[in-house]
RNA sequence: GCUCCGAUAGUGUAGUCCGGCCAAUCAUAUUGCCCUCUCGAGGCAAUGACCGGGGUUCAAAUCCCCGUCGGAGCACCA
């Protein structure tokens, strides 16, 4: 049954109950707090919105956002949305080839394919073209003011001198721009607004700049003459018909300048939602790229699936679902106010999808050995999963001696049950086997501790978002494949990242992996 | 300094447009109890909020004003 989608269980119970089904479904939508609805949806045929990273490296949490929300959208109205990769800027955010690939693959892992894909760093003559348009309308001029000058200008609401120039003479000299006689700094085409706008952050702006760096794309490498984001956005929202535009509280001013634009053109502006900031509230590392790209290079961190990096890959590596950041997402609505996301609210959505179908297992970390006296079962069996007895049971071997975590060990004379094993009295520092059945634990006076056989226990390190932890985990750990999730029970779920070859009992038998870090059986930690 | 936004429990959110049904919703968190051979899951319960001050009104979380606090923009960054 769980194999079905949502829609065959749907059908599905539709056929069996309908009366039921239409409970659960009124009862649904009373409960679950969707985000708000799109403002002046039903004015649309279809509802289109964009996603428009900066490719500069692969998305940390807050990133998740986006998607999530843009995604929830498109299913809600049927609608549609691309990707859009704003890389105007080849030199002070200059995008990274590989982040392109990168971000699509983080969108991939939240459970998202975007209808279409763009690069605007593809689309520089478009750009071009609508700046042609715009100069003719008498909306743009051609400026070589210094930064400062046209700044001072700009706050006492005074025009520049350039500002008047004829739309021929403005054409030629963009026309230069785009053949890049100009360097850096010389020459900018800026958007005639309203000089003496009492918001002196829309007073003229700059559409398009020099830039001496080339592009790190090849097919973009020739371009000298690049637009500022404020017009390149403008132009393909339009182009692209975007009817809902959802982006960041730092991006409110942008609306109104690109307004300007299209009451050049005479273009409907489309619809905005802006959103505030998020803070993450578990990681020491702050969460911003650039941040955790220098961590990296400096190797503080191992990479961006670092457990300590608060970024989607580390998230993933770690077993949790995109599911579960999504939701968290989703929660968090459209409000202007930051917002902090508290992790746990994610750990708690995904111990919701991951628990029922992970199996259980034994790793103790730090563990201290004490030998085994009386006669003990030679093997335990506890269930793979205590409320799912139909998956059977685990074969541990026991030994003579186990290890404990330093926290469970008992006091001197003090009785502990051993999960799946029995119950041992701590006598002369030897766990001596007693004929307590379970009741002693029902009765509240005896612990119940996890444990594993000293002798066939395999190392394990554990990688957690605080540090790596090291320990030893039951033998059947070492047949698991990379990429199952476990919960070590009574420490957390973790994912499997590597099982060493010479963990396994019948290595010989396996074909071998040609994995260098073989050696060592690692496991992330997801979370409690 | 100029210009915009915003403020509901630890966290997030509903309600604010169209004042009364809000002594305020839901989730998460924390705590306690039940259950359980996990500190997981499940069940039950408790904790906990309308930024402050005025005004309008029979009635304000909701409307108005003033403050306070927070955020954003004023880039040849995105």
């Amino acid at each position: 049954m769980n194999d079905l989608s949502y829609e065959e269980k749907r059908e599905r119970l539709e056929e069996l109950a309908p009366e039921e089904l239409a409970e659960i479904e009124a009862e649904d939508e009373g409960d679950d707090h969707p985000l708000p609805d799109l403002p002046n949806a039903e004015a649309y045929d279809e509802i289109r919105m964009r996603c428009a990273p900066n490719p500069n490296g692969p998305w940390h949490v807050g990133h998740a956002r986006m998607p999530a929300v843009i995604g929830t959208y498109r299913d809600r109205y049927d609608g549609w949305f691309c990707v859009r990769f704003d890389d105007t800027d080849p030199e002070t955010k200059r995008p990274d080839l590989e982040a392109y690939d990168a971000i699509l693959d983080d969108l991939e892992y939240l459970g998202f394919e975007p209808d279409a894909v763009y690069r605007a760093s593809d689309r520089l003559e478009t750009y071009y073209d609508h700046a042609r348009e715009l100069i003719e309308l008498d909306g743009a001029y051609t400026c070589s003011c210094p930064g400062e000058e046209f700044s001072e200008l700009k706050n006492a609401g005074e025009p520049c001198p350039h500002r008047d120039k004829d739309a021929e003479t403005v054409l030629e000299e963009f026309e230069a721009m785009v053949d890049g006689e100009y360097d850096s700094g010389e020459m900018v085409l800026r958007v005639k607004t309203d000089i003496e706008h009492k918001n002196p952050a829309l007073r003229d702006f700059v559409a398009f700049r020099m830039i001496d760096t080339p592009h790190p794309r090849e097919e973009a490498n020739d371009y000298r003459c690049w637009p500022m984001l404020d017009f390149q956005s403008g132009i393909d929202d339009h182009l692209i018909g975007i009817t809902h535009i959802i982006r960041g509280i730092d991006l409110q001013d942008s609306a109104k300048k690109q307004r300007f634009v299209y009451d050049y053109f005479g273009w409907e502006y489309p619809e905005v939602v802006h959103w505030g900031h998020v803070q993450l509230d578990a990681y020491d590392v702050k969460m911003s790229t650039s941040t955790i790209a220098e961590l990296i290079e400096e190797g503080e961190l191992d990479g961006w699936d670092d457990p300590r990096a608060p970024t989607l890959k580390s998230l993933r590596r770690r077993g949790i679902r995109g599911e579960a950041i999504v939701d968290a997402m989703v929660d968090l609505g459209t409000s202007t106010s930051d917002v902090d996301l508290a992790m746990s609210s994610i750990y708690a959505n995904n111990r919701e999808l991951i628990d029922d179908e992970t199996d259980r297992r034994f790793m103790v970390r730090d563990g201290t050995e004490l030998p085994l006296g009386g006669s003990p079962p030679a093997e335990a069996n506890p269930p793979l999963h205590p409320d799912h007895e139909e998956r059977g049971v685990r074969e541990i071997p026991v030994g003579d001696a186990v290890l404990l975590e330093p926290d469970d060990l008992p006091d001197r004379e003090e009785r502990v049950w051993l999960k799946g094993l029995g119950c041992f009295r701590y006598t002369d520092g030897t766990l001596e086997h007693t004929d307590d059945d379970i009741d002693v634990v029902r009765e509240g006076d005896v612990d119940v501790v996890h444990w594993v056989p000293a002798s066939e226990s395999v190392p394990l390190r554990m990688r957690t978002p605080e540090g790596d932890v090291f320990g030893r985990a039951e033998p059947g750990v070492a047949d698991l494949e990379p990429d199952e999730l476990v919960q070590f029970e009574r420490v957390g779920f973790a994912r499997i990242d590597n099982v060493a070859q010479s963990a396994t009992d019948d290595s010989s038998n396996r074909r071998s992996r040609d994995r260098h870090e073989d050696e060592e059986t690692v496991a992330y930690y997801t979370h409690d």
